[in-house]
DNA sequence: TATAATGTAGTACAAATGTACTATAAAATA
DNA sequence: TATTTTATAGTACATTTGTACTACATTATA
């Protein structure tokens, strides 16, 4: 079992290093601390079954060197490691064909079961990953239960006769809970609304 | 090590009991093929080490009956077993402290070593997960740079003479546009644009 | 070069929108 | 019980929006 480390910090490397000897028997591990050496690293040997990466590396960082590491060992699994858990970088990540995400804070068992887990041929993620996914929430805004209904209407731009009549309503009364609506979100009209809808996450 | 296994198709209970037995020694699997008899199970005996839960259940979905399964035996992990991966669904069950969510696609190595994971206190995700992230893009949908310039201003809720005044065209030339766009996007007004254009990820 | 597409701007008009009021009944709350 | 909130509905009016035209200059394109 041979694996690639690739991370600027020594101390974190020698840490990551004992744990890597717990996954397997013969684990040999070669390490360095950028792109640049670990191109030579692996020209002069012959192929890892492992290569992790660090994402925050100086000069060229792991997401920038990914593709020259594809090319050089094509068959070897790349697994990133990283401080922040940013989900648009690792979606990212993903879909240029890196195997795994690992957040530096995880604990030893749960990484060594993550990379056996894509040894196996799996994938793994962190679970927070979905957390930026949706739109933040402000509960300082309240709207009522027949605002809120007609906030979701207007931001699918129906116009009042519709709302109105699918609501089973006025139409002026529609309008005085569009002008209510409009007061609480400080907006001054319905397209304005229905960004504000979007933004806060009312939607 | 006790797991509990609830899936309403008794053939997929079988062939996940026999990778079951692959994920330690002396493994003993209890199931059954509703909620409601699992929560009779669990009373009858001492705590399970894993439950793995069918989000597609009948009359009680494992979604729905997830607070109760909490509730009589907090200690042990819940995993979701899926057909579907509809990343919403995925994060709300993480949210409510699912340790785990398997697609029943997933390669049995593969769900041994995530239910590894699992037991170790990690959490498992499928790496498929942030597909549905993005929104969806229409190229079919053509706008020239100035519809696509007033229909993002559109989508804040600027008014007419607003969106003239920032592009230093008359009031009239950003009508004509806006004509424009709603025909290309099939709409009869600028709220509708505007969610037309966040559905399209036009924005 | 002729033609089409794009961006500009105008007039005119109907419809929709938004505001400012008043008013009433039911439900929640102090 | 008195008060506030919420939902309902009306009138009236100014503004905005959207459509249907015409018109012209510039830029691509056939």
């Amino acid at each position: 079992m041979k694996i690639l480390l690739v991370d600027d910090h020594a101390l974190f490397r020698d840490g990551l290093k004992l744990i890597l000897t717990q996954i397997g028997n013969e684990v040999e591990i070669s390490e360095c601390g950028s792109c640049e050496e670990a191109y030579r690293i692996i020209k002069e040997s012959e192929g890892f079954n492992l290569i992790l990466l660090d994402v925050d590396l100086p000069v060229i960082s792991g997401m920038e060197g990914l593709q020259e590491f594809r090319r050089l060992d094509p068959s070897a699994p790349i697994v990133f490691l990283s401080g922040s858990d940013d989900h648009k970088l690792i979606k990212r990540a993903l879909e240029m064909g890196v195997m795994g995400y690992i957040p530096k804070t995880l604990g030893s068992e749960i990484i060594i079961q993550a990379l056996q887990l894509i040894l196996k041929g799996g994938r793994y993620v962190p679970d927070n990953i979905l957390q930026g996914t949706d739109k933040p929430v402000h509960p300082d805004i309240t709207l009522t239960a027949r605002q809120q209904e007609i906030l979701n209407l207007i931001s699918q731009g129906k116009a009042n006769k519709e709302i109105a009549s699918i609501l089973g309503i006025a139409d002026n009364t529609v309008r005085v809970h569009i002008s209510a609506i409009f007061q609480t979100l400080k907006v001054n009209n319905r397209t304005e609304a229905a960004f504000a809808a979007q933004q806060e996450g009312l939607v």
